[in-house]
RNA sequence: GCCCGGGUAGCUCAGUUGGUAGAGCAUGCGACUGAAAAUCGCAGUGUCGGUGGUUCGAUCCCGCCCCCGGGCA
């Protein structure tokens, strides 16, 4: 377990996929002397720089970038092991005098800094593979499974929910102890101290066009030779990285599968599903945030500088 | 001009041997404790192309008209 950080003044900064979130914390970071943190899921696997938009060499030569593309294409991120390296970052930034600003669009790892997971040792390797391979086997009877590992969370956790029954079952097996039992223990914030909190709202129609917007920018930057190149690497379909937006549309392009037309439009309806998934996360399970709805980039920065500059996160 | 096929949800289509309809996708809402760009749940909407007829009753059967494909000339 990692040791708690207490901050002079940190910001967060969450907000759905292409809501300009990116271009604010570079702006943000320039003005006050901060260095960057990603708090993306995505971002972090080095040969995704297209398909998720990660910031260009140019803007990362501008101010300090970390936690972007740090990650080969066969790790496994998870939001504790991700928790733990943007803590270690946010406190080499302070250590140099300069102010952390942590932004990205994964609403469960902003919860394990801010508010904390509960305390579940890792799951060895051999134990999360055997239990991942069982519950596929099982098929409908994974849940089944589940009774037998844990059956109060059992009642909570739908038979068609594959994900979370494989979670149950290895913490089950792997710490002798059933996950609910590790969730009665109250989570403790990694991050403690002076936090700005700021999740972006943008109006809904905006960003639709936004994201569809993206995406064709993104084939224009050289996204099917990415995906081309990681097609030719092989890699286990159920790797994380390999669930990135576009990427199966994309590869199915590629292979012969549908016409490009059709890939651009499954990619852009990806994008579109998941920024509106990101933005019941943030209704619901941000409600302490800072909402800042405005979408206009010059008015959306002023109102960011008065916001930051009336906690006083500089002084320090 | 003639023949054939089709016109049903925003889109692609299924269906009703006549009792006013449904899937997928899209859209909206939601759940969420180490795969979270993941995983999962719920919901709505239709003058069934138009018009006249047969019928207790037509989206379905019949006539005419319009539109879209394809073929023949």
């Amino acid at each position: 377990m990692s040791e708690p950080h207490h901050t002079k003044g940190a910001i967060l900064i969450a907000g759905p996929t292409a809501s300009g979130k990116s271009a604010l914390a570079l702006a943000l970071a320039e003005r006050l002397g901060g260095e960057i943190v990603n708090a993306d899921s995505m971002q972090v696997y080095a040969a995704l720089r297209v398909l998720t938009a990660r910031p260009s060499v140019a803007d990362e030569a501008r101010v300090p970038h970390h936690l972007y593309g740090v990650l080969g294409g066969a790790a496994h991120c998870s939001a504790g092991k991700w928790a733990r390296l943007a803590l270690e970052a946010i406190s080499e930034i302070e250590g140099r005098g300069c102010v952390p600003i942590v932004v990205g669009g994964t609403g469960l790892y902003f919860r394990a800094l801010s508010e904390g997971l509960s305390p579940i040792p890792a799951i060895p390797d051999h134990v999360r593979a055997a239990v991942r391979a069982e519950v596929v086997d099982a098929g409908e009877g994974a849940h089944s499974l589940l009774v037998e590992a844990d059956p109060i969370l059992a009642t909570a956790i739908r038979p068609s929910d594959k994900q979370r029954i494989a979670r149950g079952i290895e913490v089950a097996r792997g710490t002798e102890k059933p996950l609910s039992q590790w969730h009665l223990e109250p989570p403790r914030p990694l991050l403690t101290g002076k936090l700005a909190k700021i999740v972006l709202t943008p109006e809904r129609e905006w960003l639709r066009a936004r994201c569809d917007l993206r995406f064709e920018m993104m084939l224009a930057q050289g996204a099917l030779d990415e995906v081309r190149d990681l097609a030719a690497e092989g890699l286990d379909p159920g790797l994380p990285l390999m669930k990135a937006l576009g990427l199966r549309p994309l590869a199915n392009y590629l292979s012969g599968n549908i016409e490009l037309s059709e890939a651009m439009a499954q990619g852009q309806a990806e994008t579109r599903a998941y920024a509106k998934r990101q933005e019941t996360w943030f209704r619901t399970q941000m409600i302490a945030w800072n909402k800042i709805f405005t979408q206009d980039s010059k008015s959306l920065k002023d109102e960011i500088f008065s916001f930051i500059d009336d906690l006083g996160l500089t002084g320090g």
